[in-house]
DNA sequence: TATTGGCACTCGATTCTACCGAGTGCCAAC
DNA sequence: GTTGGCACTCGGTAGAATCGAGTGCCAATA
């Protein structure tokens, strides 16, 4: 992709790649501006202060860091941190939180949802940061029961039960009134027409004019119009009082509180990044503006290629990276191995 | 209950009530302590300066005021706005939110749970504080239809539809391979069974030793282990990025923030302010702690005197009870009409 | 006896100044 | 290319001065 060395600034030298990342390393541990001679103090190459000087200039010329003010040290832009993460050695997680994912899967119980609403907190707590789950998992299982339960008259309920443990429901409103009776002939056939389907698989809905016939249709089509994304996978956030802590500035706090409020954004967003084959979106990289102080991490969750969730951590843009890239992927491999081979409800 | 005027402080004369209310008032008006000259201004008793201060003394030894600090004005305590709101007229809506009200639930569409989340949105914008809205229908609501699905040779699926539109799903996990006959016979015995049940009557399991027995048996007791409180309820919150606004401090942010995140939490909170009587809970009335700078407001939402639900907002205690409490009853009594005499799901 | 005007006093908030020091950019020397 | 030296910048902190809103108290008043 890249040119070549010449005009793209995609490569550094070995010396300003090392101030970079020391740069980047100190501001995250310290929120500071990092200057000339805590570069000296982390890292040791055989240099003195005017020189890491120099080489500053030229970063911040190209791009990587800006100055507060001036006489203030250096903190890294969203492509220096780009060039931090994108430079990262496979990151380890600590033996204490390793133990603490697997206690976790071993105990959890419960439906798919209780698991993942429970595995977006031990995210939370495992990187202090806000988590995301998405479970698109349905959308590639098979259904494996449908139903048609009558209210009254003229509402219905359609039930479906699909293979990867989840229950979807969806209001089913005829124009005529429709007999007990009708109603349950339409829910055989619906169950007999959908069962082994996934909602992508093109079915045969009978043509017929009858009540019965116009129900399963109406079922039919009331199932298969899905919104154009998010609406069929759930999410869940995990830790969101953590954004209180991550950044400065009540404006700021309430931009992020109230995207996150908004759960199809937040799986657009998620999924967006992934779609790009990311794994982290720092600031300005993912189209929000509102998140330009934010970097999100993404890790896909996906059973032999099958994608069937997301699995994310939002936090400031000088977030722990390794760390947190670290913990989102050991999540996103247990719970590979969790929903894996057996049924994923348990 | 009081004794009488003696040494119950219950009880205010009418110069009192009147200053201390006009200090509550400006107080939640500007956030900052109230001085007598600003009393005198906005509640015009015939009095100077000097007798205001005379009774705001009257009132701090009693415990309505307090003083930040020696030389500033007075800043209401609990027991302050506790007898702000208790001697409130009833509250008005402005017209245009009335009519946002009506407006929007003449547009929503859908199921319940997307009435009550998009309810619970539209409470907050109302309002600018974060909603809460209980949704505790079904524990009374008859049971239309029950199924058992299974998804592996010992784990099964039961999907009960309530008369109120939800649905709910329980896993059963059986000790021993069930062919699909078997599920299916159970499926048909429970559905028998439990047709026009609700969660509270008592039916009768069969008692036969056979798989198809153990699975109904099984299945029945997994549907009735309801969680002592709150597991059977639904939660919407709407607005939470209010939190962010209503407090400062960012720890205070934090804690409310790590409260809402814990649903059953709040499902307590808000039902234990309604079984106490009340409609308003202020700072440490309502036992936690961590909102103790916060104030409750609920309004329960019930058809016929049974209860289907509650919706409560949430704020600072220097919130606006007046419109808060006016918004919750208009939305909890469409919520009522809404829901009232048709069928809840449309 | 309740009310009031007058007055000294308190104390947070604001402003201003001085100053410290971390960190820079530049440059001449190595 | 690297370095030590140096003048310079500028945010942050501390202290002093000031302001003023608001108080508590009291003697005078109706």
């Amino acid at each position: 992709m890249a040119k070549r060395a010449n005009v793209a600034s995609d490569e550094l030298d070995a010396r300003k790649a090392t101030i970079l990342q020391a740069v980047v390393a100190e501001h995250i541990d310290t929120a500071q501006p990092v200057g000339s001679s805590s570069v000296i103090q982390s890292a040791d190459l055989g240099v003195s202060p005017a020189t890491v000087r120099a080489e500053m200039v030229t970063l911040e010329r190209e791009g990587y860091l800006v100055q507060p003010h001036t006489s203030a040290g250096r903190v890294p832009t969203d492509k220096g941190y780009r060039y931090f993460v994108d430079h990262l050695e496979a990151g380890v997680l600590g033996p204490a939180e390793q133990e603490q994912i697997k206690g976790f899967f071993k105990r959890v119980r419960g439906e798919v949802e209780d698991v993942l609403e429970q595995t977006s907190t031990l995210l939370s707590q495992l990187t202090s940061y806000t988590s995301v789950v998405v479970n698109t998992a349905h959308a590639h299982a098979t259904i494996l029961s449908a139903q048609l339960v009558n209210l009254d008259a003229r509402h219905h309920l359609l039930v479906t039960v699909f293979s990867d443990g989840t229950v979807v429901k969806h209001s089913v409103k005829a124009s005529f009134d429709a007999s007990h009776l009708d109603v349950a002939e339409a829910s055989k056939q619906l169950n007999a027409l959908l069962l082994g389907t996934t909602l992508e698989s093109r079915v045969q809905v009978p043509s017929r004019a009858d009540n019965v016939a116009k129900l399963v249709r109406e079922s039919v089509s009331v199932l298969r119009a899905e919104q154009p994304t998010g609406e069929d996978e759930q999410v869940f956030i995990g830790g969101s009082s953590r954004v209180a802590e991550s950044f400065d500035g009540v404006e700021t706090v309430r931009q992020v509180l109230s995207i996150l409020e908004q759960e199809l954004l937040v799986v657009s967003l998620v999924e967006d990044i992934l779609d790009r084959g990311l794994s982290v979106a720092i600031g300005s990289e993912h189209g929000y503006e509102p998140l330009s102080s934010c970097a999100v991490i993404v890790a896909p969750v996906a059973i032999d290629g099958e994608s069937i969730g997301v699995v994310g951590l939002l936090g400031p843009t000088r977030m722990k990276y390794p760390e947190a890239l670290a913990a989102a992927r050991a999540v996103s491999h247990h719970l590979v191995r969790h929903f894996g081979g057996e049924v994923e409800s348990e």
